[in-house]
DNA sequence: CTCTTGATGATACGGTCGTACCATCAAAAT
DNA sequence: ATTTTGATGGTACGACCGTATCATCAAGAG
């Protein structure tokens, strides 16, 4: 209503208005702020660390981000992108066609802490996990649709396996669904805080899942594949 | 060697001293630190707001902690008091004679945040596992120690019942112990993040008790009787 | 009764935090 | 050519942090 801008649509007229690419220069500083968070902790990434990490100036991370919770809300942002584009990422290294079982026991393995970029991810995952406890004014909504959307992803394809008689089909579905999300989560802050590391938490992971998709007749070679599957994937 | 303080052993000779009970005043100095740490975070657990809850000056919480490392790892020390008594309590709290399967459900009911005491525990505890992974040297030990010991109580148990034809004879028990903890904790942070409510996350770990525990022909009473029990647990 | 000493209060110091303000410079608009 | 404006640098301000220092008071020792 006020201003009518778009009366004259030049092609050069964009959001990001005229030298820098104010996208890029977000990234750029809400993942060095990720980088600090994954190291040191969030307590760490004062605005001043987050320049010196992005190579900017304090009054860079101010322009782009006006306030430290913009900040932090805008790296959790990225951090839920690199998230999912990792779970994605990784359901497809498994190859095709994707099983039933290739697609729970990828999207498990995604958010275990096994290797680097993992680590990575669940470290920082868990100090946003303590800061929204500490100040739930920050969560949003965030915090709930993403796990409540993986939940329903596994308990689809448990559903589906049940269908075709890989899984005993009198288990209740999304109970298992969510069974086997927290076991992961609980298996990751096992790692994370040093009581055993990736390989043994995936084994205990695998062994749950054998468990689970080892119910019709022939279950020892599936339990083999995915073993093997499974060793696939550290390297 | 130097100064020999045994040589006249007095009655009132103490570790602490004259006037004041000193280990009583740091708990209670810790515990205010505990309190905070539950509804704010360990952020706002400043010495400042420390001796404001505990009712003391800002003097006293440093003559009582020397420092806050010591102020950090001594109310640690207490948190984790507080929730092996809880623990104790819990499974106490079952009935005699205490079997496997009450014995094993009092463990994990005990750590998740269900009720306002557990919701405590387990969001202190939170705020201080996020606090250890970015400062890996305030853990010393206290971090593995304890979960391992807990997983070795439930994998004892999951032998007994084993022996008893309760569970599964062909399952590994510890590693169904290390699963049945992480699940557990999982399920905990699903709770203190707001994913759903204490109920919902204790039908869960139910449902996965009573598929450990139904294997023996009659499983369905057993079943019953344990959803009873967690009824009984919540009021 | 004096003196030592444990216990406590008040306050100061250096540092870091988030934020705000002012200046500059170059590209775009006119 | 001049003006405007997006983008950036430098720096200051008030608040809070952990820690240290100085002072005081009362109880037990001699």
């Amino acid at each position: 209503m006020i201003g009518r801008r778009d009366r004259t649509a030049r092609p050069e007229r964009r959001a990001v208005p005229k030298r820098v690419d104010h996208d890029l220069r977000r990234r750029q500083i809400g993942e060095a702020l990720l980088r600090i968070a994954s190291t040191r902790g969030l307590q760490a990434a004062s605005m001043r660390e987050v320049a010196a990490e992005a190579g900017v100036s304090l009054r860079l991370v101010q322009y782009y981000f006006h306030t430290k919770t913009e900040l932090l809300l805008g790296a959790l942002a990225y951090l839920g992108e690199q998230l999912s584009a990792r779970v994605e990422a990784h359901i497809r290294a498994l190859g095709l066609p994707p099983t039933p079982r290739s697609l729970v026991y990828g999207t498990l393995t995604a958010i275990l802490p096994t290797d680097a970029e993992s680590r990575r991810l669940t470290r920082t995952y868990a100090a946003y996990y303590a800061l929204v406890l500490a100040e739930p004014a920050l969560a949003a909504d965030h915090g709930t649709t993403y796990p409540d959307a993986l939940e329903r992803f596994l308990a689809g394809h448990l559903r589906t396996a049940q269908a075709a008689g890989q899984v005993d089909p009198g288990l209740d579905a999304p109970t298992a669904a969510a069974g086997l999300l927290a076991l992961t989560n609980g298996l990751g802050s096992s790692v994370l805080g040093g009581q055993r590391d990736g390989d043994a938490a995936l084994a205990i992971l695998t062994y749950h899942l054998d468990r689970l998709f080892g119910h019709q007749p022939g279950s020892g070679e599936a339990a083999d594949s995915a073993r093997s599957a499974a060793g696939d994937l550290t390297h």
